[in-house]
DNA sequence: TCCTAAGCGAGACGGTACGTCTTGTCTTCCA
DNA sequence: TGGAAGACAAGACGTACCGTCTCGCTTAGGA
């Protein structure tokens, strides 16, 4: 029973998502009609209503690839560590950050995507969760949950941060410093004798 | 040359506010129309337009009124330190949002709201940053915005992490919890023998 | 290379102008607006806009289709004869007046419908002289649009004036008083010894 | 019980009549509003209101002046005689047209004005039949109404041919001509020979 | 290699919300 | 008391976008 897509369909799809990333890194994502997708995608609008029920769906598919792809590169180098336990670990992070960058900045500042945004927390904080389960760390007396959200709540800052100011330091910087910040807290981060 | 502002002015965006927050608690930000918050709030669409030019204006509009009430609450207790620096300054902050758990629950959470999501980080940034300053934190190496934004991150992370378990803890626990990730981190935090 | 026009498109407009037809018979034509006309018409308001721009357009369209009937009708009868010249020849237009009666008291009185008004006699006065070119009627020392004009003016006062007082007289006598009046005028017209 | 006019009244409604004569002169009937009126007075726009219940009461009042004056005029110098009989009386007419040329014309050939053309007609034959009756003109075996229609008609088909050729002939030549064509008829009027 | 089902373009249409415009009413305040 | 100022309800306007549909044409891929 073998599924047989048509090649049209997969060029058509690969037109639409093309299209749209093209055009939420041009402007607001919200000021972005169907129309304007299909337009872009040289496709009639009905043609949309045939593979997508919404931007939404079309833009979440489209996203996929970025997502997964960073996902897969940091579980091949997670070894029993907790995400942010290796400053080289979050140096990936940074790196991949900087290598998409106007994706990133698009997709974090962006006002209409703010229901990406919030899943983006929500889902670094399952990934550092999974990764606390697997590496067995005991976080007695907080909940490994409130640890994970606590960290992915800090990388997604530090990351519009650097993003908002457009990258005045290296990935290498910005890890060791998110590696400080959540291991041995801002006091010692800060050097000795500050405060 | 005092203002004169018509009663009637005041009543009715009064009225506009009250309809927009109540609906916001029932239902999808975007699925609101300026009909539906006209209708609720007694009025005629048209009336709207000469007081807002959109959902968004009056959404902000309304919103201020509570935030300004958290930041003067803030600022009153806030006595040359750092924001994060004392459990007793975050506990009111936990103690708040769990006041006005309905309206932070829909704000951080539901989708079309996402732009009010990265200015709450920002928002609390900002007013991180401007307390450090008063406060002549050193934050050698890092710079004082990194510092702001990490905590932000934190404290956003930690009230969403809060509010969508269902507020499992007090705002003591949270407020301390916060105090310790942020300031002597994780490692500490987790207690002694942890990883 | 044909046009192949959509018969949906065709149906459409025909909805449109029945309707706006039927309305017009009922009340005053500034008072019908777009949304009477396309609910009648069983369509979408939105509808309306991808076939017409206005009621006026609209409506225009719609009479087009009598007022060509009619001057088919007479063209057909004239042979190099002046439109005015024999009596049956008119007759032909009372005729019709009286079929589309309705239609032609609504048209000629209604207040909106200023614009029609004057456009009929323009339009009968430039198929006048029309008329009286091909007739190569002398028209010395007047010019012929003039008596065109003066033709026009009295057939459209006389077909008001019948209207106004429901058609007291037959389409017959009609024709003739105005053969009467507009050739051998008014003293003859009336009768030896008149004045 | 004296009426005490407020002389702040009249002032303003003739301010209000000078606006709508003004503004009718320079853009379409229809697309003037009340608020356009208002603002050319300098008035406020709910004094409109006081003093008239639309834009058609005022222009009607407004104009009331100058056609009052014109039959004022005529009947002072119709002695006896139907409206026609006299090449003079009729050269009233036309100058004084001429010498309110640029209202005439407007209040002829706009659109908006519709209810004003067809009242005007109505207008002439009514002041026609008039005269008709004071002047026991026998009509057998038309009825005077007719006749009176017919004139009107022409006189007005007249006039507006005049105006919209930028007036050829002098209003001596057009009442002349008018009054061959109504009492010898188009044959006679052409001169002899012609057809 | 044909043929048949699918993909797609074109575009009409119903539906919904938009932001604007004009009207008419009302209230408050001033001269 | 007449008018200015202006808030507001009411409702039509023309536009924009959406999602659905129907009608053909083209073309891929199984027979």
């Amino acid at each position: 029973m073998k599924k047989k897509i048509d090649r049209r369909v997969l060029r058509t799809r690969r037109q639409l998502s093309e299209a749209i990333l093209a055009l939420i890194l041009e402007r607001s994502y919200e000021s972005i009609t169907i129309q304007d997708i299909t337009e872009r995608a040289d496709l009639n609008r009905a043609t949309f209503y045939l593979h997508y029920g919404s931007k939404e769906e079309l833009l979440v598919d489209s996203l996929e690839t970025h997502f997964d792809e960073l996902v897969q590169l940091l579980e091949a180098e997670a070894n029993g560590e907790p995400p942010w336990g290796n400053p080289l670990h979050m140096q990936r992070v940074f790196e991949y950050v900087a290598e998409n960058q106007a994706l990133f900045r698009t997709v974090l500042s962006q006002q209409g995507l703010g229901y990406v945004t919030s899943s983006v927390i929500r889902y670094i904080a399952a990934y550092n969760e999974r990764q606390m389960v697997l590496a067995q760390v005991k976080t007695d007396p907080l909940p490994a949950s409130m640890i994970s959200w606590h960290v992915a709540g800090s990388l997604f800052a530090l990351i519009s941060w650097w993003l908002e100011n457009n990258m005045p330091y290296s990935p290498e910087f910005m890890a060791r410093s998110l590696f400080q910040l959540c291991t041995v807290g801002t006091y010692s981060a800060m050097g000795e004798g500050s405060q």
